[in-house]
DNA sequence: GCTGCTGTTGTACGATCGTTCAACAACGTA
DNA sequence: TACGTTGTTGAACGATCGTACAACAGCAGC
């Protein structure tokens, strides 16, 4: 059975492919990410699976546990990358955007309803993620790590877009008590969030420009009063 | 070893409680579809399991399949429930308020902004749902079926509040189109579901009542643009 | 070409999952 | 009191879950 035929085996063996390519820990624990975010806009929920992620990336079920201590910390780990793009993402807009705080607001709502924030699939993920906040310690140490930049782009340019707004009239007196800035805050993000989960549950309800013009409104209310 | 004790054992089998209680179909079904939503509320998306419910219960692990043809069914019929427990309670609250439209507007949002609804346990379970939709036909058709009824009370109070906002100068000409309505619940919608998101995840950052406050505020300016 | 390290594979394990089903038993009925 | 209906039980099944681990193999350094 085992024969003479060693020279051409091993000449077959060099020819062969390599059955799988070696990377660096850095870019394989990216792409394990990567993966796990893909499976949950394709699955949803279900898609947190050890196997249906390593399918995904395309590698053995044994890998996640080499690259990470155990399931729990890839899925805060994605969490964490899935946040710091959104946010990244934001603060790019509006760094691309004129230097007027109303074209600076503007930017930050037109690309928060824009792909690839306003995908159906994106929402999609945060739900699920929210879903494990309640019972999960990492996700909680995630959420109180990213979000802290998010609130802090968005109250700046509340904040400055309230200032500008009092600017051109600075002797005429304020009739009422400068708007509370936390509570605009609050409010403007529920606005925001709320119209990214409506949107999602209902595509078809309305546009993602009638959503930019409900916030621009809020906001201008807001300077109105 | 079974010698001749059998007529006190027959005694002590007459005296026994009985091992459980035969209920009514409608009963087991309502008790099995608390249990549900008692399991998501303490344990999240795990709470889903078939063991912890019926252990929940108080019931055997076959029994659920005995009232329900599969768990995603149980799992609908929990949607459904949670989805007319929300939507009949704001009803009620809006029926039992003074017949202004002012009032009404204001019991709906208190009512909104108030245990049983702003539960923390009851906005997580709103999530793991969520988290379901989009993968789950029945719960698609649940999210239809049910939501007409919350988008029709909102809309109805919306509108004969920016109608009752108009009416005290009916001569005086309408210097704008008079706001979109579809829009307006949309955004009143989203402004109170983010409030509830908002509140759940961070329950600290504000009070039930400034939800309130911004709520209303939003809907004055609209009556006053 | 050989060696060493380490990224990678894939089987295996125990736990838990949803569902099935034969047997049991509570309780209305005659 | 005996019977029949049917709500209820709990063991069992196959599938899938997360994790562990020994063996393999790619690739850099000598």
């Amino acid at each position: 059975m085992s024969g003479g035929g060693s020279p051409s085996r091993k000449r077959a063996a060099r020819a062969r492919p390599p059955r799988f390519e070696r990377q660096l820990p850095q870019q394989r624990r990216q792409a394990l990410i990567d993966a796990t975010i893909e499976c949950l806009k394709r699955y949803g929920h279900e898609g947190l699976s050890i196997r249906t992620i390593s399918a995904q990336a395309g590698v053995s079920v044994g890998l996640i546990n080499h690259h990470f201590p155990n399931k729990n910390q890839l899925i805060a780990a994605a969490y964490r990358h899935f946040n710091s793009e959104l946010v990244g993402g934001l603060q790019a807009a509006v760094a691309r955007a004129a230097d007027s705080p109303r074209a600076r607001m503007r930017a930050f709502l037109e690309a928060s309803f824009c792909p690839p924030n306003l995908d159906q699939d994106a929402l999609a993920v945060w739900v699920v993620f929210w879903g494990l906040y309640r019972h999960s310690r990492l996700i909680q140490r995630v959420q109180r790590d990213t979000y802290r930049g998010y609130v802090r782009l968005l109250r700046g340019m509340l904040a400055e877009r309230l200032a500008q707004a009092r600017a051109p009239h600075p002797r005429r007196p304020r009739r009422r008590a400068r708007p509370d800035l936390r509570l605009a805050a609050i409010g403007l993000t529920a606005l925001l969030d709320g119209l990214w989960l409506e949107w999602c549950l209902e595509p078809g309800a309305f546009r993602p420009a009638e959503a930019v013009a409900l916030c621009e409104a809020w906001v201008e209310d807001l300077c109105r009063r």
